[in-house]
RNA sequence: GCGCCAGUAGCUCAGCUGGAUAGAGCACCGGACUUCUAAUCCGACGGUCGCAGGUUCGAAUCCUGCCUGGCGCGCCA
């Protein structure tokens, strides 16, 4: 029996109790949970539902539970129901009720865990979008394994994700690159506004060795701009890529540009009477949205802002049939919020359609110190820094089992050490242990068969494991509709520490000279299951589940 | 000045869509390997959940005010 399944019997079983004393259904919710109680003598589920529901359908909550839980008792499964406190039901399962999630998560294999909690939904889910005038530095490595891990979640949960990288490849921080490119190609110092770090040189050089005849090109700040831009996105993607985070659309913005985006655009957002002209520019009435103030669109000097390609690309989305657009900033950027919001408001579209999550600042500290991060300063740390020291899976885990709205200081020789100081190693040894324990059962030929006796699965550590491996369903759906990923690395924390005790104190192979019992041969399902679903939570963030370690 | 985020054990953080005695890892102390990986497990220690009010049967969780720290408030991108 799954929690859900419980939950469903809890909720019908009280659906008839308030039949029976002819209280008001009004009173009783649509859904319900039950709990994981962290107290064993709390039972394996525990419900809320007679607190929630009595004062609202004014009646006693004891009477009530009486019912609910005798009710709950005929359910199939259901060994006991306890009351108490001031109307806590405590549930506990017949082992074999319990067990068989085993069976049930191995023959599902990767596809455990899937639920059709966002069903329908089809979300575009925009992250890292860094501009192409250097490498995607520790900002943007955080959305770029957070950003990911959340489009999976999605995914888990039945929407349909588009997850997309937004280029900005038009506009003035472009032409300073380019502008630094050609200094820097000339052996010219950097420009006051330009780009400084190394990579510059590199870049230069490179776009040089391509093209030896730029510098005496009819426009040589044109060659090194397009060329420039070109390698540096090839690089970010490569980088990407490297790091296992793939997007479904890289989008130009100068296709925006080209396409005539802009103007239709703002074409729109004048029939919808939202456009006005003061001091020679073009605005949109931003401040009508809740914005702080108003937003130019096209600058006095008839160029067009960063803004206003921002709603040519809001709306292209929309067009593009999207009905939901998650949009991950870094904090240094949530004062975009208000204008962002104000852009979907000004279109017409419902508030929720358009949802910014803004995830805290990464610092990053060495030996104790804050590394300094900036593009400019050429000090920058990137994203290759960060897995040439840690490795991609350190990283990738590090970014995303911290919610967030927390800021992160990384502290690289903590992530360095590979020791059980490092969270990632606890969850990938679980798994490894487990195949360890699967490759040694393959060579002692024993075989778990094709059914067990899930009643067999009664010892307390088995019991908080299969809770534990049930749980799995509700943890991404949650961890999608909250867009939290980092509830996953916690859930596989969690769910690793009940191998582990489950490990230590539950023997699964026989002992030299013996055959496998049938009780082994439960636990062998159990391990089985256990392997599926840390696999499973690890893949959902992008982290390797080692065979050996 | 205004806005966003954070403040929970010595440290790093979960928990926050109101529920039972507030959790984990690390650190420190004491235990457990001649049999499936000790990168593990068990125990001990450790908290006025920033402060003050309020809402309620019940608040770390919701509301208000305040304090502290981070970030942001351009016809920059």
């Amino acid at each position: 029996m799954t929690p859900e399944t419980l939950a469903e019997k809890v909720l019908s079983a009280t659906r008839a109790a308030f039949a029976e004393l002819g209280l008001d259904a009004a009173a009783l919710p649509a859904e319900t949970t039950v709990e994981r109680p962290r107290n064993p003598e709390h039972g394996d589920y525990a419900s809320t539902i007679v607190l929630q529901v009595a004062k609202k359908a004014g009646t006693d909550p004891r009477a009530l539970a009486q019912r609910i839980a005798s009710g709950l008792t005929e359910v199939d499964g259901v060994a006991k129901v306890d009351i108490a406190g001031p109307g806590f039901l405590n549930i506990t399962l017949d082992a074999a009720a319990a067990g068989e999630i085993a069976g049930r998560i191995v023959a599902a294999g990767t596809a455990y865990g899937y639920n059709e909690s966002m069903k329908g939904a089809h979300v575009n889910l925009e992250f890292v979008s860094a501009n192409p005038t250097g490498p995607v530095h520790a900002g943007g490595t955080r959305w770029a394994a957070v950003g990911d891990a959340l489009a999976r979640v999605m995914r888990s949960s039945g929407a349909k994700v588009g997850s997309e990288y937004y280029f900005n490849d038009a506009g003035a921080q472009i032409d300073r690159f380019a502008n630094s490119l050609l200094a820097r190609a000339k052996g010219e110092p950097t420009p006051e506004d330009g780009y400084g770090g190394a990579y510059v040189d590199e870049i230069a050089a490179e776009v040089l060795r391509r093209h030896p005849g730029a510098l005496d090109a009819a426009d040589p700040r044109e060659v090194f701009r397009t060329a420039g831009v070109e390698l540096m996105f090839a690089e970010i993607k490569a980088t990407l890529a490297d790091f296992g985070t793939h997007f479904d659309v890289y989008f130009n913005e100068k296709e925006l540009h080209d396409r005539g985006k802009l103007d239709d655009a703002v074409e729109r957002l004048s029939e919808l009477g939202h456009i006005f002209e003061a001091d020679g520019a073009v605005w949109l009435r931003t401040t009508a949205f809740g914005d702080d103030k108003d937003r130019v669109l096209k600058k006095s000097d008839g160029s067009w802002t960063y803004f206003a390609a921002d709603c040519a690309y809001y709306l292209d989305k929309r067009e593009r049939g999207f009905d939901k657009l998650v949009l991950m900033l870094g904090a240094d950027h949530h004062g975009y919020v208000g204008r962002m919001q104000a852009i979907s408001q000004a279109f017409g579209d419902e508030p929720g359609t358009l949802e910014i999550l803004i995830g805290q600042m990464v610092n990053l500290l060495r030996d104790g110190r804050p590394v300094r991060m900036s593009k400019r300063a050429g000090t920058v740390v990137t994203l290759n820094d960060i897995v040439e020291a840690i490795g991609v899976d350190a990283t990738r885990y590090a970014l995303t089992r911290y919610s967030a709205d927390s800021s992160i200081d990384l502290d690289i020789d903590l992530w360095t050490k590979h020791g059980n100081d490092n969270p990632v190693y606890y969850v990938q040894y679980a798994h490894a242990r487990i195949a360890g324990v699967l490759r040694n059962a393959g060579d002692l030929g024993v075989d778990s068969g094709d059914a067990y006796d899930a009643s067999l699965l009664s010892h307390p550590k088995e019991k908080e494991l299969l809770k534990a491996l049930a749980e799995f369903p509700a943890v991404i759906a949650s961890a999608a509709e909250l867009r939290e990923p980092h509830r996953i690395a916690r859930y596989a924390e969690d769910l690793a520490g009940a191998y582990h005790r489950f490990y230590t104190d539950c023997r699964v192979l026989p002992y030299p000279g013996e055959s496998i019992s049938e009780t082994g041969r439960a636990r062998l399902w159990l391990v089985s299951a256990t392997r599926v679903v840390l696999a499973n939570a690890l893949g959902l963030l992008g982290v390797s589940a080692p065979e050996r370690m």
